[in-house]
DNA sequence: ACGACAAGTATGCGATGTAAACATCCTTTG
DNA sequence: CAAAGGATGTTTACATCGCATACTTGTCGT
């Protein structure tokens, strides 16, 4: 039971760090969370993660890039006619942000402009202007998609983030706004939309 | 213009913490910030602060809840007629938010929760909801002002934390949703709302 | 077989948050 | 008005962190 002598090579590191990163920084907390930390429940030197990553930084932001990656997948693979689809991928951006709070925080921390982490923000909210966009008469212009699209991901943006920090603990009276409502309110309420 | 060697009482240390974090928190950001620092700059020791604050989530914790003691002032400072008024109110909650990034971060970050900010937060919403009402019928429901109320702020949250943080450089690109139109398109399409 | 390169380790430095003990000033109160 | 005592700062000390540098070990191609 006792753990082998750990041979000097790890040779998953780069991965075991992902996952182990990834849990930590839940258990810990954005700020809580430590390289250090991490390198001593990988069972590793605390330099050896630098062979992998630049700094600290670095690190968060691969995880950050992961979930950005993960949701985008999650909107896309959402299925159904599109009003409904909408709705399936509003839920899934809620869920994403509630399952992982701390990850979520990191992904739309300033790490949001690191080189690594921009292109796949910018894939997830792709995804989610092309489950949007069949909302949109054909006529419309790009800029009135993307500005839909915006309006959509910040009301649930929104949502999710005030769920997680909890205002005042206002969603635990069991007062609170679904995603499907923000999304049925905006389709209905957006101008120049159908 | 040598510095006066300083008297062994600050005097107004406190005061100039808080004037001096804000600042600090601005200029460095969440993670840079340091206590020390702060001490240094404010021309005391290390260990002074320590005498006002139990400890540096405390400072920040103060911080946050005059953030959110501000913002309800803004809020309630508004004037007009309703439907008006709501959107100078969700003007100014976004104005905040770009005015003050890293402070309207920390505001919302799991320091909400703790006593000293929970109810300057509570205070901030309450005071939003009572500028959206005049738009809710009277005879419904608290329950319904309040999920109102809370779409509202959502979506008006959703804006500013997408702004601030700026996804993709997407609002560099000039395609973005003004927190009016989000206020006009969240009453247009609340079921319920008159 | 061996030599080079990749992956880890060891050591050290400067900075931070904060505990503990000490110094200084201001303000009662006898 | 003196002296005590609390409030406000200071000093010192320590654990932890991120990271730079230099050394070690294993692996793999020739």
């Amino acid at each position: 039971m006792a753990d082998s002598p750990r041979p000097y090579h790890h040779g998953e590191l780069r991965a075991a760090l992902l996952v182990g990163g990834k849990a930590l920084l839940e258990e810990l907390g954005p700020d809580g969370f430590s390289l250090r930390e991490l390198a001593r429940r990988v069972n590793v030197s605390a330099m050896a993660p630098y062979r992998h990553f630049a700094d600290k930084e670095a690190l968060l932001a691969t995880l950050a890039a992961d979930g950005f990656t993960r949701l985008a997948g999650d909107i896309e693979a959402t299925t159904g006619e599109p009003a409904e689809r909408l709705r399936h991928a509003a839920r899934k951006y809620v869920s994403f942000a509630r399952t992982e709070p701390t990850l979520f925080r990191v992904m739309f921390s300033p790490l949001i402009s690191h080189p690594v982490v921009e292109p796949t923000s910018l894939l997830a909210f792709d995804r989610l202007m092309v489950v949007a966009q069949p909302l949109h008469p054909t006529t419309r212009l790009l800029k009135d998609k993307v500005r839909f699209a915006t309006a959509i991901w910040s009301g649930l943006h929104g949502i999710a983030t005030i769920g997680n920090d909890g205002v005042g603990g206002l969603y635990d009276s069991g007062v609170f706004v679904e995603a499907e409502e923000m999304v049925d309110a905006l389709r209905a309420g957006w101008p120049g939309l159908l």
